[in-house]
DNA sequence: CTGTTAGCGCTTTCAA
DNA sequence: TTGAAAGCGCTAACAG
């Protein structure tokens, strides 16, 4: 680490001045061919790479961003920072991690911290609870993930579209009771919209809604999925995979048999229930368009869009 | 962002030079407690912090380690890294992350980032087919997970610990035909040591044993688990809770009633299978470990220490 | 087109 | 015990 080269090197060993180098460096125009030929040769050939924090120090942005996860093992999120990695990398963006383990004191412990270090931006995760006063300094340089907010870059799933296609799919297959398991209103996007998507197909088609609200968690599908099977339920739809992955734990135990559906296409359900119809809603699409919203409104003040992945039907 | 103070702005309304600020930035002695007392006073009032950029400059680290998982969705790993975070942050440290996605190739080209960036250290979570030779820069930077190599600190879990604990509790439960599931021995640590520690612990007890070595994979679980079962076979031993996950699949489909015990201890297992026997293997502990390692050998030149964290019974 | 010259915010001599 | 001054590696005027 210690005798990395500088472009004072790279100058000295071209025969040019720093300046120029320097132009090289960051493409700028104003140089010849054939000087920015052997300076590309020289820095080629002593593998140099310029110091970030130099670079930093002069205005230049740290070029680095965070991105604060809800919990480490959420399956969706999971999929969408898979994504959202390789594109950061690919810009030369170091993504740091942050868990937030769904507290929102945590959330603006890890801001604040992120403000201290002067970053470039963040990729927030949202959940319920988070209050946008905390957020408010972040306006220009974060994208909320599965939240929207007034004058904030968001990425968001078609809750809508994704219950109704799933509920489309049972329907056709014949099923005419078909219950739900959601999360409370209190999340908008997984509880209030899925859970109003729901309703709205349920009263488009005739059919008797059956609801509980009872999380986030698989625990929580477990314990309540038996107070929405009627004798006549022959269908239930699960808001995420987490809580359908809950639900059909219980299901198992005590040898009910419906057809399950839920949102999240994940690979843990796809492997211990490939028989649950599911539709993905698109997370690794999501990853990406974060990091491209995110580059965008950092460096060229792109405006906050409020993008929304479609789904697809497994 | 923009107009953030510096140490200037700091001795100026402080009324000192900015090198004495500085000492009282870095804590170091002769500065007299009335002039400190009066410059903490004024950062603290002004939410003074300084540059990263600069600081890092000027030789000091940058204060950044990256952790490169296997994969973002291994529930082991997480386990660690969720540890892992806020010992990072507590002493200042940010936390880059990348996954490996057991692909040697992506290592070598991450760590050839890391390289350019400058990094104060790395957190490597170890498999098969990593070649010592791109590890060798890292020696004095790196710290290993589940996986030792000479000249290189690490953190291991107790594999021959927890297998044969495990086989303990089996065999005191009266089982006498305990077949095992578990990994190649590429391997080294998940695969090679946990299978020798169960045929140790069958020879040593006059135990059969029977063995499959499929692989890491959920999958591998659920398809190689028929080739161990015998009609004697009463207990199944995996070697690592997703492969007890995959097995468990396959014989709740085939109606097959066996004791399972694995080790893991992950929350998922728990709460799918609480009837699995497990051995945690100490993944807590294990981040808790490595960054204390990581950051003594990286600040004071701690020697390279080969940790190995018990595991416990559950 | 290119080199020289100032700094960016900090640490670190070196004098006072 | 302190402050002034000299850089760290880089970029950005400003001259040639």
């Amino acid at each position: 680490m210690q005798n990395r080269l500088t472009i004072k090197d790279i100058a000295r060993l071209s025969g040019v001045g720093k300046s120029t180098v320097s132009r090289v460096l960051n493409n700028e125009s104003g140089v010849s061919a054939r000087t920015r030929e052997r300076v590309e040769a020289v820095m080629q050939q002593e593998g140099f790479s310029p110091s970030r924090s130099a670079r930093a120090m002069r205005g230049q942005s740290d070029k680095v961003v965070a991105i604060i996860v809800t919990r480490l093992d959420s399956l969706s999120e999971n999929l969408a920072v898979q994504t959202m990695l390789p594109g950061l990398y690919q810009q030369g963006y170091d993504p740091i991690m942050m868990e937030s383990q769904f507290d929102p004191e945590l959330v603006e412990e890890h801001l604040g911290m992120l403000k201290r270090r002067n970053i470039d931006g963040v990729i927030l995760f949202g959940f319920t609870g988070i209050s946008e006063k905390i957020l408010q300094p972040w306006q220009a340089t974060m994208v909320l993930m599965a939240r929207e907010a007034k004058g904030f870059a968001s990425v968001c799933y078609d809750d809508e579209g994704a219950i109704t296609s799933l509920m489309a799919k049972l329907y056709s297959q014949g099923h005419r009771h078909i219950s739900f398991l959601g999360v409370p209103h209190t999340d908008v996007t997984t509880g209030l919209r899925r859970h109003e998507a729901y309703l709205a197909f349920c009263k488009k088609h005739g059919l008797t809604p059956k609801v509980a609200l009872p999380g986030l968690a698989m625990k929580q599908g477990y314990e309540h999925v038996a107070e929405v099977l009627l004798p006549e339920t022959t269908a239930l739809l699960c808001a995420t995979d987490t809580l359908a992955l809950g639900a059909s734990k219980y299901l198992q135990e005590h040898q009910a048999s419906l057809q399950l559906a839920s949102v999240g296409n994940t690979p843990l359900m796809k492997f211990l229930h490939p028989e649950i119809i599911t539709v993905d809603p698109g997370y690794a699409e999501a990853g990406r368009q974060a990091v491209l919203q995110l580059i965008g409104q950092v460096t060229q003040a792109r405006d906050l869009r409020q993008i929304v992945i479609p789904s697809t039907l497994q």
